[in-house]
DNA sequence: TATTCCTCCCAAAGCGCTTTGGGTATCCTT
DNA sequence: AAGGATACCCAAAGCGCTTTGGGAGGAATA
């Protein structure tokens, strides 16, 4: 049924060598040539078989996920979408994944059984954070891999792909202070994870810059769901001094949020301000809220699709992907933000 | 540095043959033989090559997963926990997965690639909707295939594994009908799902042998998530003839429920009974929350974890798994249930 | 004209396994 | 003692690619 490259040569009349480099973009094949056998193939429907190809060079075609199963990032939403964007890219090139689900503490021994089978060409890992043992570690399996999000301190040079996370909520509160609040809140992801850091960094230089101070009272941190969201906004509103804006990490804990808010009896935009990140997630859009909500917006499958190119680019050394990228997210504004009340 | 058959063999002063056939439990040697060749593997640490096996054998040696991307479902948590249970027994075997999402509109196409390029040996679905279409693509297409959940109508011989649905809602509904329950309410999964359908079948089933209705009234789909159990539960507690009882599809859902229910000023186990259906998440146990909840229990991980074995039993020929298994939730009994007030 | 250098192509040797098709003892039968 | 099982083992042929090491022919150089 499937023709195999033999079948293929014979029928061009050419030898597999010469079909093998017209396929593989080798420079000693004529043009015309290679026209006829890209014409064939696709008369053919030929397709290399990826077993032999593994065998002949030595790669795997397929990178190694190391899915965290810790509370709090287990299951995550977030997760799943980005999944989601490193599958389909995955997918257009056959190649495969190795998932590897793995408490955090034998995320070690996770990564050295996954160099040493040679299953896997490359890895990705994420949920970055501080000083992250796990850059060290890729380094000297030396396994190349492609890092979600960025550490904070340690080394520096390894290949990333993160959001502005400190420049988005800079921007965001820099907004927010123009419409002249100066309690702000912030509704954050776990304290450990070096986006949460960042992003508070990010809230306190906008602050700072205008001689302000964040409320060390008005931080909350936690895993992103709408629950969390809903009870840290309930606490901050039952305080005698609550704050006229909020932050929220992601439209998940907004969406707890703006429940809470809703049930004071406040009106967002105008009794009160809430800006969220949003990470483009299909289920939850910040245009559908009942009160459309300004984000700062970075697309979570499309940094998983960016990863899986570069990923893919680096183990068939195609394409020159930057080492580092640094996306800046978008800060739009929708009808959430509004002027301080009472000025 | 790694060993391959033909360096052991040497090292053995065996035949690639003789040892392959030892470590692939063939009949014909011996078992002294064996047991040397056994020795030796430990040894020196061999672990034969995946690709050379994939080639010899025409096997791929891994799974396809078609992830559903249709909102609602996408992302979902309890998605990722199957999928942990899956990954964590495939990992054992060195098994690979070709991750593809895809709209649920074409999912068709999805499988035919999928089937076509020979790239897995089997393949997984989930989210069994009533008289799903993919059980008979998937039969056309000749791949194996393991179904978690059930289809209800079309055909009734294809393999899976599902949980008494049915069974697990209509002895939770027994219950509250002992403690004298009679208006009970249902937070559903959405309606298109046949899991859903066979809870409320169950409880429909329960009523009506004591002579009761369910209120249709009293009934909601939607994605489990917890700002949804939160809405529905409202819904219901703000009706003039509100319910003293309700069954939720998911703990999830139940988080929002009891939130909802709190607010009211209800007191859960004695003002209204809660039974919710617990798939073990490892985030959100029953016994945790603040009333323990009364749930009807099976491990979704679990669920996956048992999935992997049966597909990868059924690809290497090993073990005798059943074709269809269904198991039971069992139901266990905590705080969060009491005899209907006022009586 | 003789030599070198490209350009374009090929035969054949792996990659590391599984499997086919025997082969050689050894042990029963009759 | 001849014939037939039976138990163990082996050499070699693939599986379908990539890659090495040329080689033929024409163009460019001397």
């Amino acid at each position: 049924m499937a023709v195999n490259l033999k079948q293929l040569a014979q029928q061009l009349g050419l030898s597999q060598t010469t079909v093998s480099r017209a396929l593989n973009g080798y420079p000693e094949v004529n043009a015309e040539t290679r026209k006829r056998v890209l014409q064939a193939v696709r008369e053919t429907g030929y397709r290399p078989n990826r077993a032999a190809q593994r065998l002949a060079t030595g790669k795997a075609y397929s990178i190694g996920l190391v899915m965290p199963i810790a509370s709090g990032i287990d299951s995550d939403i977030h997760f799943g979408e980005f999944l989601a964007g490193l599958a389909e890219e995955a997918v257009k090139h056959d190649f495969h994944f190795v998932l590897n689900p793995s408490a955090p503490d034998d995320e070690e021994a996770t990564f050295r059984r996954l160099a040493a089978s040679g299953n896997v060409d490359a890895v990705f890992i994420a949920y970055m954070r501080a000083n992250d043992p796990r850059i060290a570690i890729l380094k000297s399996l030396s396994i190349p891999f492609v890092v979600h999000g960025r550490s904070i301190g340690g080394p520096r040079d390894y290949p990333f792909l993160d959001i502005d996370n400190t420049g988005a909520f800079y921007d965001a509160t820099k907004l927010l202070i123009q419409l002249g609040h100066h309690r702000i809140a912030l509704i954050n992801g776990p304290d450990y994870l070096s986006f949460s850091i960042r992003r508070k960094k990010g809230v306190v230089r906008a602050l700072e810059e205008k001689g302000l101070r964040l409320d060390e009272a008005l931080v909350h941190h936690s895993a992103m769901t709408d629950e969390y969201g809903y009870r840290s906004m309930r606490r901050f509103l039952g305080r005698p001094d609550p704050p006229t804006a909020v932050l929220c990490s992601s439209t998940v804990l907004a969406l707890g949020a703006v429940r809470a808010i809703n049930q004071a009896g406040l009106a967002i935009g105008s009794d009160i301000s809430v800006i969220a990140h949003d990470d483009v997630l299909p289920m939850l859009k910040p245009e559908n809220f009942s009160v459309p909500l300004t984000t700062t917006r970075s697309s979570l499958r499309a940094a998983g699709a960016r990863i899986a190119k570069r990923l893919i680019g680096g183990i068939l050394n195609r394409g020159d992907y930057p080492e580092q990228e640094l996306w800046r997210a978008e800060l739009i504004v929708r009808a959430s933000t509004g002027p301080v009340p009472g000025r």
